[in-house]
RNA sequence: CGGGGUGUGGCGCAGUUGGCUAGCGCGCACGCUUCGGGAGCGUGAGGUCCCGGGUUCGAGUCCCGGCACCCCGACCA
């Protein structure tokens, strides 16, 4: 036989398939698969050890900023999704219902929540009488469902967890400061945890939540040059405290329309992660929220393998009083390389190789999944290099992340420059905009680019500036992408 | 919801103008030899050929109807 074979189950590169690379390095790192239902995946033990990670990374925060955890109930009765009218019509569109129970139809049909707005608000409204009440600061960790017509694993789920904040406030001033506070709860927590880097900024009132007042987002660039919003933080003025009566008596003994807030991140971050650190061997997991940061490749070698296991358990339990999540791969039905690619795929960030060679010399070879970096160091060194790595890592990979979306943010001249680096180049482009929707929609309609957001950074314009599309005179800098 | 494509062991596929007991690779199970970058050999298990109807002596293959999934567009975290 001449002919060589591929080898089977590769996964093809990020350059000419970005998106089977992302659906088969989903499946390969066992993170997810599809079910009997259309657009609901389940989340294997490997992604939701990855999601949970993230999850308590991001629930200390919010606890840390006053927030107390509740539930509230799956399903909304219809009347409720209805007491706000830019809600409803938002919201509508993608909902499940639930019409009968016990084998009977019901009288009013119930909304499986896509967001649980109107649910909580008519619960709060009962909760709030006076001022003293105030604020209101709960979060709910829960499933919802939009009813999708086109899904991809965690990016879009007819299902998918989340988090989502609802808070009433006193003044318009307070739900504001919270909106802004939660926001950037959401910008540190997606650096310091996940190594994204995100812009931070104001959503257009097109791109704007149903029924809010402001809509504020954090946008990450992922590898192929598309925007994926990672997290909302929404103002919601008294558009829903006046919808369902969440009034309360002031202290001036006048009742007042109470101010809300509510933000979300979602199970799509674990699909940001992905499309911003994986490269073409898999997955490269971010040190912090990796459910295996190290681990361990016994190398076995006939006569040797008791040995081999007492020094593979020595530092695996070194490094685990160290605080290192650390795992053997003791098995020993599988060699040695099938093993590294493996975990490999699954992105994670350590390898330790222990082989004859390190028991004769006391050593065990060291692999970084960032660099691919390889080094051969005395046990008691090893370990201690083991849990720098993880700091190392995890800077390297927020750095890389950081420099690629300087490479490919870019500032066009003129409305011919802005189509041909959209095309050749994509990223997110900086450029100035008239503040009016009909430039947004046929910017959009030209370039399927939209504006992510009007970034609290960099969106001041110099006197004259005129708009990219209309050369209208420009209010602001915004920043358009292809986005997810 | 429009346009295109695909449905055959767990996965990837082959299956001729309709013909014999439906094959191949990977994976899986067992055994032996191996193990510093996806191991080799041997033995073995595993199938409503998407569903329903029709044509025929005979259908994975032809015809009609349905369903599902994937890709490309419009809508969305």
């Amino acid at each position: 036989m001449s002919v060589s074979t591929p080898k089977p189950e590769r996964i093809p590169s990020r350059e000419e398939n970005f998106s089977e690379w992302y659906i088969e390095t989903v499946r390969k790192a066992d993170l997810a698969d599809y079910t009997v239902v259309k657009g609901c995946m389940v989340i294997k033990p490997y992604g939701f050890g990855l999601w949970e990670n993230m999850r308590d990374a991001l629930d200390r925060r919010i606890k840390e900023t006053g927030h107390e955890n509740a539930y509230f109930p799956l399903l909304v009765p219809e009347s409720l999704l209805l007491k706000e009218a830019e809600h409803v019509e938002g919201f509508a569109p993608e909902c499940a219902w639930v019409t009968q129970g016990g084998g009977s139809e019901l009288e009013e049909r119930l909304a499986i929540r896509p967001t649980s707005e109107a649910i909580i608000c008519s619960i709060y409204a009962n909760w709030v009488n006076s001022y003293r009440d105030l604020p209101i600061l709960i979060n709910q960790w829960a499933n919802v469902m939009r009813w999708e017509k086109r899904t991809r694993l965690f990016l879009r789920t007819a299902e998918f967890l989340w988090q989502e904040g609802h808070t009433v406030h006193r003044t318009e001033e307070e739900a504001q400061e919270e909106t802004l506070k939660m926001l950037e709860v959401y910008r540190e927590f997606l650096e310091t945890e996940l190594a994204i880097p995100a812009v931070a900024g104001e959503k257009t009132a097109s791109e704007r939540f149903a029924g809010a007042l402001r809509t504020y987002t954090v946008e990450a660039l992922m590898q192929d040059g598309w925007a994926l919003q990672a997290g909302t933080s929404h103002n919601l003025g008294q558009h829903f405290s006046k919808g369902f009566g969440i009034k309360f008596l002031d202290e001036d003994n006048v009742e007042k329309f109470a101010w809300q807030t509510s933000w979300g991140v979602s199970t799509r971050l674990v699909g940001g992660i992905i499309m911003t650190h994986g490269d073409d061997r898999g997955l490269r997991l971010p040190p912090r929220v990796a459910p295996v940061q190290a681990v361990i490749v016994p190398i076995y070698k006939a006569g040797i393998e008791g040995e081999l296991k007492e020094k593979c358990a020595r530092i695996a339990k070194a490094l685990r009083e160290k605080g290192v999540r650390v795992r053997e791969d003791m098995r020993e039905n599988q060699r040695p390389g099938f093993k590294f690619t493996e975990w490999e795929v699954k992105g994670v960030p350590v390898r330790i190789e222990v082989g004859p060679k390190d028991l004769k010399n006391g050593t065990a070879c060291l692999v970084r999944r960032d660099t691919g970096e390889k080094a051969f160091l005395p046990d008691a060194e090893a370990v201690e290099r083991v849990a720098e790595l993880m700091v190392d890592i995890q800077t390297n990979m927020l750095e890389t992340a950081r420099s690629f979306r300087e490479e490919k943010t870019s500032r066009p001249a003129n409305w011919e420059e802005f189509q041909a680096t959209l095309e050749e180049k994509r990223g997110l482009l900086s450029c100035p905009w008239d503040g009016t929707e009909e430039t947004e929609e046929a910017i959009k309609g030209a370039t399927k680019a939209t504006i992510r957001c009007i970034p609290f950074e960099g969106s001041e314009v110099e006197a004259g500036e005129v708009d990219i599309y209309s050369g209208k005179p420009a209010v602001a800098r915004v920043l358009y992408a292809r986005a997810y």
